[in-house]
RNA sequence: GUCCCCAUCGUCUAGAGGCCUAGGACACCUCCCUUUCACGGAGGCGACCGGGGUUCGAAUCCCCGUGGGGACGCCA
């Protein structure tokens, strides 16, 4: 049987980091097994599903190049799909009409709540043999539920965490259809998952709870049931649960911070998934090794300093064409403009070794373009009167040497020599004069890549 | 409250009874490289939640406890 996987997120947000990462896992077993990856728009919560989400979530994809096989659906347009599988349950009698009101409800679930039991529907308006039902208020637009086994239990193997066993008891007949007709969720994803043939189901921890009653509604369905695979949860870097209010930040902010999409990927890939001692690998290698066998079945934090490790690394690998167009629009949103000297890769050449994100990669190559502000404490420690007549007599070297690293270097060490100085003292005032802060490559090459008459004129500014 | 799940360095993890004196990675510290800062290289610090079993032997299996998390919607 071909492997078929599916990522079903419901449209009320953006992508973010744990979606991404149920995405990858589904993706990578899809692609792993040679199987097929289906997107699916779960959109039937019409009240808080939005087309802007919808985009989001696809852009999110986009960005990191998951893409699917198939999809993708929209549950909304296969609400007559839903409908029809609703009649046919109640027809056989596995689902029925229920009047109680959502006061009713909400009054039951306080009363159990402080019994100190679980709360659930009573089953007052289950049909059961020889029990006469009350009748329906005619003012009650009636929800639909699904008759839940009253016996035994529902066991499946996880995938991920192992045997789990839930006893029926525990689980109340469900609502399927809202007093408006609309299907809700749990039915919705079964009746998919079932015809669109999904073989193992991906998704987070917090659906180990629907589970079992999904399992029974596939039963009921006579469908076959999928095997599932439950993903713990993604914590904050502060060990806190993520949440709209609290760091879930959407895929596509890493993207704006700085990061590139093989990073992230890397790092959610080894977030709960290990292959060994393996950090570092492409997605085609992580298609090759993944398996569901070596997801930790405990949550795991976030840890923002190792993505960063890992996002200077792909920085390094980065191809230059693209590195330098995506670093060129980060330079423009800084107020930049890219001239044509110095040029643009042999600067990032020079610098794409230091930086752990993009924008702080295009934000170190500023004053390439354009004379840097002067940090005050580095001017103070580096720029003394003592030092300008060794700057002096550089600055004429300077002007009729030749313009290379080498040619620069032995005019700063002729200084160094003539005035008996340690080379720092030369080369760390003309570091702060050149890009006003202390720190930088080697001097002597930025020096190149700046051209004479920029460094002679920022030299000449400190008389 | 009830049910379900989880538990190895600060963090991500390796570990399927002897290979564990518990390995790797990030971070941190030291040293080397050096023209400053990075990069890179070499070292270092640092963990099996507690208690009982089972076994010749347990980080690994079982039970209890503790701690954490999730679910309990006409949300998904």
């Amino acid at each position: 049987m071909t492997v078929r996987t599916r990522f079903a997120p419901s449209p009320t947000g953006f992508l973010h980091i744990g979606g991404a990462r149920t995405a990858l896992f589904s993706w990578a077993y899809a692609k792993k097994h040679g199987g097929q990856f289906i997107l699916r728009i779960e959109d039937t919560d019409v009240a808080r599903s939005t087309p802007e989400a919808v985009q989001a979530i696809l852009d999110g994809m986009h960005w990191l190049g998951l893409d699917y096989d198939e999809g993708p659906f929209y549950q909304m347009q296969r609400m007559d799909r839903y409908k029809d599988v609703i009649q046919g349950m109640l027809a056989a009698g596995s689902a029925y009409y229920c009047y109680s009101s959502k006061e009713e409800l909400e009054a039951l679930r306080e009363s159990q709540m402080q019994q100190g039991l679980k709360p659930r529907y009573d089953g007052r308006w289950r049909p059961e043999e020889g029990k006469v039902l009350a009748a329906p208020s005619a003012d009650i637009a009636p929800v639909i539920r699904f008759k839940n086994p009253k016996d035994g239990h529902v066991v499946w193997n996880d995938l991920v965490k192992g045997e789990i066993s839930i006893a029926n008891q525990e689980l109340d007949d469900l609502i399927i259809a809202r007093a408006d007709g609309t299907p809700t969720y749990n039915f919705c994803v079964v009746v998919d998952d079932w015809e669109m043939g999904i073989t193992q189901v991906i998704r987070g921890d917090d659906h180990v709870n629907n589970t079992p009653r999904q399992i029974n509604m596939l039963k009921a369905l006579g469908a076959t049931i999928p095997q599932y695979a439950h993903l713990s949860m993604i914590l904050g870097d502060d060990g806190q649960k993520l949440s709209k209010r609290h760091g879930a930040v959407s895929v596509m902010q890493y993207h704006e911070d700085g990061f590139l999409p093989e990073a992230v990927l890397n790092y959610l890939a080894r977030l709960g998934w290990s292959h060994g001692d393996e950090e570092i690998f492409s997605m085609q290698q992580f298609c090759e090794w993944f398996d569901l066998d070596h997801i930790t079945p405990s949550a795991a934090q976030f840890n923002t300093e190792k993505l960063k490790w890992l996002n200077a690394h792909y920085i390094k690998q980065a191809d230059k064409q693209s590195l330098a167009s995506d670093i060129s629009l980060r330079l423009a949103q800084l107020g930049v403009t890219v001239a044509a000297q110095p040029d643009l890769s042999a600067v990032l050449d020079l610098y794409k070794e230091r930086a752990n994100t993009l924008n702080e990669l295009a934000e170190s190559i500023v004053y390439f373009y354009q004379k840097p502000a002067m940090d005050a404490l580095a001017a103070e420690k580096h720029l003394t009167d003592d030092i300008k007549p060794a700057l002096q007599k550089l600055t004429t070297i300077l002007t009729t040497c030749d313009w290379n690293a080498e040619a620069i270097h032995h005019a700063i060490n002729d200084v160094v020599t003539e005035f008996q100085l340690k080379f720092p003292k030369v080369a760390m005032p003309l570091r702060v004069l050149i890009c006003g802060i202390a720190q930088s490559p080697s001097i002597d090459q930025v020096m190149v890549l700046l051209g004479r008459e920029e460094v002679l004129a920022r030299v000449s500014t400190f008389k």
